[in-house]
DNA sequence: CCCCTGATTATCT
DNA sequence: GATAATCAGGGGC
């Protein structure tokens, strides 16, 4: 998915960095124990947006990647905008006249948060179907990845299921969960 | 640059 | 009542 681009309501944004999460036997994953709880859309059909609540607050998307009952998902991180950046900076709470007024372009969707936000996600928008309102071009080519830890997940906090592409500015930064 | 804290809600204990 | 797949803003260096 890396290079790739997710379309929606004319904001285009390229991934940089992602995550994956694995079904009920990964303890970092919505979907750890089985089908219970907020992450339901994981366990259904490939090709869907997994949209989620993150610390009351903000609104992160994944893509389920597994067929139906095996809820592995992959959450996009970060990505780099690159079309649509005066409605993306204006939802992230900036002025476009060329360039962002009060933050450098590759910080629009760096972040899941961040990123859920430049390219308008809604409550609404959990479960639904690639090729609809939303579209991703996969990368018809792929460079250099790298791998690591994912980022402040208290469990499985070892496991290198963090993907990037090494030296984007608008991949994040790593941070350890303090408990794990 | 670093560390600390508040915001805000679904889920878990 | 506590925690979390987070982020922004403040103070200190």
């Amino acid at each position: 998915m890396l290079g790739g681009i997710i379309w929606h309501d004319n904001v285009g944004i390229r991934l940089t960095e992602v995550e994956a999460y694995l079904g009920s036997d990964d303890p970092a994953s919505h979907a750890f124990g089985g089908d219970r709880g907020r992450a339901s859309t994981m366990f259904l059909s490939p090709g869907r947006l997994y949209v989620y609540r993150s610390y009351g607050i903000h609104l992160a998307a994944n893509l389920v990647c597994s067929p139906a009952g095996q809820a592995s998902a992959v959450l996009l991180r970060a990505g780099e905008v690159i079309a649509g950046h005066q409605i993306a900076a204006g939802r992230r709470g900036f002025c476009w006249d060329g360039r962002a007024d009060g933050v450098v372009w590759y910080r629009l969707a760096r972040g899941p948060g961040n990123l859920g936000r430049a390219l308008g996600l809604s409550p609404d928008d959990d479960g639904v179907l690639l090729g609809g309102c939303f579209r991703f071009d996969w990368p018809s080519h792929r460079g250099r990845v790298e791998c690591g830890p994912r980022v402040g997940v208290s469990r499985a906090a070892e496991r290198p299921l963090r993907f990037w592409i090494p030296g984007e500015p608008s991949v994040s930064v790593y941070r350890r969960n303090p408990r794990a």
